[in-house]
RNA sequence: UGACCCAUGGUGUAAUGGUAGCACUACAGAUUUUGGUUCUGUCUGUUAAGGUUCGAAUCCUUAUGGGUCAACCA
C-alpha cells in the first residue's frame, strides 16, 4: 500500500508552450538552438540560456544545435569558438549539430536576392549618418530614402556590385522596404547587408558583405528547421521583423519566444564590459576566478553540477531580476560538501607546544569525508608542536568563545583534547606561542576521558606541514548592480578582491595534489588546486568559504 | 510625449477563476570531534484603485512603478 506520489513540478512558460505544441501536433519533436557571437566568453547568463536550450530537449523529443552567430567579422575571433566549445562540454551538454551563420551566407544571398526581385529590398547610397537622420523617432515617422524607388535591376546589378567589392565600406547598403513610418523602429526599412571590407574567421575573404543579425539570425534558424528560437527580451522588437522576413522569403516558419535574461550581484554580465576588465588589466584574463564566466568560475573551483543546479533553482520567466550570488554560493557549497576530501591547513599560525607529550610523533587517522561513508580515511602525524590558528587563540576571550583561551580545553580535530597552561610573549607583548598540556585518554576514536569540550580546532604539526600559496578572493564590485550607479562601472570595483597568502601550513597528505582537486580546508571553505600550481609550489583557489555562524556572532558584537 | 514587455515576502520562482506554495536568505532551537553538515520551527508577500463574479494573484479598466525601442552590434 505504498503511495506513489510523484513530485509534479510545475513547467515554465516555454515548457508549456512546448507541451502544447507537441500535444495538438504542430510538432512531433521540437529543435532549439544555443546561439552565441563568438567575440567572447561564455559567462553564467549564457549557462542559463544553455542549460535551458539544451534543457528542453532532453525533457522533450528533440535535439539542439549549436550556431555560431558569426556576421559581423571584426570583433569575432576562433580563440572565442574554441572556448565557447570548451564551456559547453564543461557544462554537460552535447549539441547535436555545429553550425555558423557564415555557413549561410551563400543562401543568404540568394535570399536577398529574391527581396529584391519581390521588390521588397533596395540599395541604398546613404551615409549612415543620413540613415540615423531619416530614421525618425520613435513618436515621429521617418523619411523615404531618395534610392527607395529604384528599380528592381539597378538594385540587383548595384547589390552584385557591393558583393563583388566595387564600393568601400559603408558606401551603400541593402535595406528592406517595408515603412518608414511604421511604430516599430526596427521595421522602418532596416538595413540587411552592409559592406566590411574584413578577413573573416570562417570565410575568409570570401565576402566583404555581411548580412546583419536581423538578416541572418531568423534565417539560419529557418534553415536548421528550429521549432523555438529561444532568446533574451530586449530581441522582443525584433519578433515582428523576424516573422515578417520569413513569410516574404517563404520559407520554414522558426518561432522566437524571449526570456528575461538573469542578471546577478555583485558583477557584471556583459561581454563588453567583460572585455573592457580583461583588455585594462583589472583582471588576470577571462579565466580570472573572479569573473562570472564560465572559464573562470571553473577555475575558482565551481563544479559543472553546482552551477546546473543554479539554473534550475533561479528559472525562467519574464521579468526583471536580480538574483542574489548568495544562492550560486549556496548550490556550490551543496555539492561540494559532498565530494570534497577534508583537509586541515592553517593559514595564520601560532605555535602550541605540548609538554607533557613525550613521544616523537604518532600517526593518527581522520576521514577524508564524513558525508561519504566510502570515503576512507587518512593518515596525519602529530607531534610536540603544532601550529594552530592565531585566531583560535585568545588571551582574554569573549563570551561564547569556544576555542583556546589561557585554562581552557579545546579539541585538535582527529586528535586529543589540550589545555592552555601558559602563554609564552615576545618583548612587544605579542604572542609568540601557547604552552598546553594534553589528556592522552582523550585520543580520537577511543576517548575514554568523559571530557566534553565545546571547541574542536583544526590544526597541523610543524615538523611535517607542507607549505602552499593561498588565492582568496572577494566579489568583484563593491556594490550590487555596478550599471546602474553614477558613472563607470568600473569605479565600483572592489580592490580588495583578492588576497594571496603567500605561504599556508598545509598537512602533508596534500602533496600530491593535482590541478583540479577539491579540497575543503576544515573551518575555512572550499579550495581548488590552481592550475599556476608546481611541484615545488602548490596554489589553491578558495571557492567559497563555510557558513560562519561564528563570525556572524561577532559582527553582532 | 508613442509603441511594446513586465509587476507575488529581502531574493528567485509557483498557484492557469476555488486553501497564496517551494527554494535561498534571516531568526530561533536540537544534533555535531568542522561555530560546517543534518533536523525542527518562526518571520515576511499578491503595486494601487475601481469593476466582473458566489468566489480574483489570476479576467476587464485606469493609475503607478520598472524595462525595451531611434548601432552599417548581436
Amino acid at each position: 500500500m505504498e503511495e506513489v506520489k510523484k513530485e509534479e513540478r510545475s513547467l515554465n512558460f516555454l515548457e508549456e508552450i512546448i507541451e502544447e505544441d507537441l500535444k495538438n501536433g504542430k510538432y512531433k519533436s521540437i529543435v532549439t538552438r544555443f546561439p552565441p557571437e563568438p567575440n567572447g566568453y561564455l559567462h553564467i547568463g549564457h549557462a542559463s540560456s544553455i542549460c535551458l536550450n539544451f534543457g528542453l530537449t532532453q525533457k522533450y523529443p528533440g535535439y539542439t544545435n549549436l550556431r555560431f552567430d558569426d556576421t559581423n567579422p571584426e570583433t569575432e575571433d576562433t580563440e572565442y569558438v574554441d572556448s565557447i566549445k570548451e564551456d559547453i562540454h564543461w557544462l554537460g551538454f552535447e549539441w547535436k549539430n555545429e553550425h555558423y551563420a557564415s555557413d549561410y551566407f551563400d543562401t543568404l544571398y540568394e535570399y536577398a536576392i529574391k527581396l529584391i526581385k519581390k521588390g521588397l529590398a533596395y540599395v541604398d547610397d546613404s551615409s549612415s549618418e543620413e540613415i540615423a537622420a531619416m530614421k525618425g523617432t520613435p513618436t515621429e515617422p521617418g523619411k523615404n530614402s531618395p534610392y527607395r524607388g529604384r528599380p528592381v535591376d539597378e538594385n540587383l546589378s548595384l547589390f552584385e556590385r557591393m558583393k563583388n567589392g566595387e564600393f568601400p565600406d559603408g558606401s551603400r547598403t541593402l535595406r528592406a522596404k517595408i515603412d518608414m513610418a511604421h511604430i516599430n523602429m526596427l521595421m522602418r526599412d532596416p538595413i540587411l547587408y552592409r559592406i566590411k571590407h574584413a578577413h573573416h574567421h570562417q570565410t575568409g575573404d570570401k565576402w566583404c558583405i555581411y548580412p546583419m543579425y536581423d538578416f541572418a539570425h531568423g534565417q539560419s534558424d529557418s534553415i536548421e528547421q528550429v521549432t523555438h528560437s529561444i532568446c533574451t527580451l530586449e530581441f522582443v522588437p525584433h519578433r515582428e521583423l523576424y516573422d515578417w522576413l520569413i513569410e516574404k522569403l517563404e520559407i520554414y516558419p522558426s518561432h522566437q519566444y524571449e526570456f528575461a535574461r538573469r542578471n546577478i550581484n555583485y558583477t557584471v554580465t556583459s561581454k563588453r564590459k567583460l572585455l573592457q576588465l580583461v583588455n585594462e588589466k583589472h583582471v588576470d584574463g577571462w579565466d580570472d576566478p573572479r569573473m562570472p564566466t564560465i572559464s573562470g568560475l571553473r577555475r575558482r573551483g565551481y563544479t559543472p553540477e553546482s552551477i546546473r543546479d543554479f539554473c534550475d533553482r533561479i528559472g525562467v520567466a519574464k521579468r526583471e531580476n536580480m538574483v542574489d550570488v548568495g544562492l550560486l554560493e549556496f548550490c556550490v557549497r551543496e555539492h561540494l560538501n559532498k565530494i570534497s576530501l577534508r583537509r586541515m591547513v592553517v593559514f595564520d599560525p601560532l605555535k602550541v607546544v605540548i609538554t607533557n607529550y613525550t613521544g616523537q610523533e604518532e600517526i593518527l587517522h581522520s576521514e577524508n569525508n564524513p558525508e561519504d561513508e566510502q570515503g576512507g580515511t587518512r593518515e596525519i602525524p602529530f607531534s610536540a608542536e603544532l601550529y594552530i590558528e592565531r585566531e583560535d587563540f585568545m588571551e582574554i576571550p569573549p563570551k561564547k568563545y569556544f576555542r583556546l583561551a589561557p585554562g581552557q580545553m579545546v579539541r585538535l580535530k582527529s586528535a586529543y583534547i589540550i589545555k592552555c597552561e601558559e602563554v609564552v610573549k615576545d618583548e612587544a607583548g605579542h604572542v609568540t606561542e601557547v604552552r598546553c598540556t594534553y589528556i592522552p585518554e582523550s585520543k580520537s576514536g577511543s576517548d575514554t576521558s568523559g571530557i566534553n569540550v565545546k571547541g574542536t580546532l583544526h590544526w597541523v604539526s610543524v615538523r611535517h606541514a607542507i607549505t602552499a600559496e593561498v588565492r582568496l578572493y572577494d566579489r568583484l564590485f563593491k556594490v550590487e548592480d555596478p550599471t546602474d550607479e553614477e558613472g563607470d562601472f568600473k569605479e565600483y570595483l572592489n580592490s580588495d578582491s583578492l588576497q594571496v597568502l603567500p605561504c599556508v601550513y598545509a598537512e602533508p597528505s596534500m602533496k600530491n595534489a593535482v590541478a583540479g582537486d577539491r579540497y575543503q580546508f576544515i573551518r575555512k571553505g572550499y579550495f581548488v588546486l590552481d592550475k599556476d600550481s608546481t611541484s615545488a609550489q602548490l596554489v589553491f583557489n578558495k571557492t567559497v568559504g563555510l557558513k560562519d555562524a561564528w563570525a556572524k556572532e561577532v559582527k553582532k558584537g
